[in-house]
DNA sequence: GCCAACGTTGGC
DNA sequence: GCCAACGTTGGC
């Protein structure tokens, strides 16, 4: 049963072009140092799945892309890392604290931004339109994600 | 830079 | 286990 996805990411750190560029258009998504949102990718998403590529913390915050859940979960490498600053002195090697999954990008979109999902009445509901949610990586529910495709195809 | 809304930490 | 203090997120 394939779920569906939005994972924010910040263009400065790693843009839908950033994801584009790298190899096989797939990157792994590290640095994700909350447990909800760790917990969805360590336990709930699976290779197929459908991912809404968000950019956050920018000049016109929205939805850029379409991509997908490229692999099964695995230990974050940053946090072993003393230099990355999102290195975790806390985790172990043996028992990692950190999972991620890795995401390709299967086409970038016009933005859609953040100011339209808001005035979409058929996307109320939406987790990241919720007050006060920070989450990173939200479930989204299939009808939303047929809505979007929609949108995101409309220029 | 502001600040609301969280999540985490640590003293007790 | 409580909860105050602190840190972070992320739109504006």
């Amino acid at each position: 049963m394939t779920s569906y996805w939005l994972m924010k990411s910040e263009p400065s750190e790693c843009s839908v072009d950033d994801a584009l560029a790298a190899k096989n258009s797939t990157v792994p998504w590290i640095g994700v140092r909350n447990y909800q949102a760790r917990n969805f990718m360590r336990d709930h998403m699976k290779p197929g799945d459908g991912v809404l590529f968000y950019h956050s913390s920018c000049e016109e915050p929205g939805i850029v892309g379409i991509a997908e859940v490229a692999s099964t979960s695995y230990p974050d490498p940053t946090q072993f890392d003393a230099k990355s600053h999102y290195h975790d002195p806390k985790s172990r090697p043996e028992e990692p604290r950190w999972h991620l999954v890795d995401v390709r990008v299967v086409r970038k979109t016009r933005n859609l931004t953040l100011s339209e999902l808001r005035t979409t009445p058929a996307l109320e509901g939406l987790t990241i339109l919720k007050k006060g949610n920070r989450l990173s990586i939200t479930p989204v529910e299939p009808q939303h994600w047929r809505q979007i495709s929609k949108l995101l195809d409309k220029p």
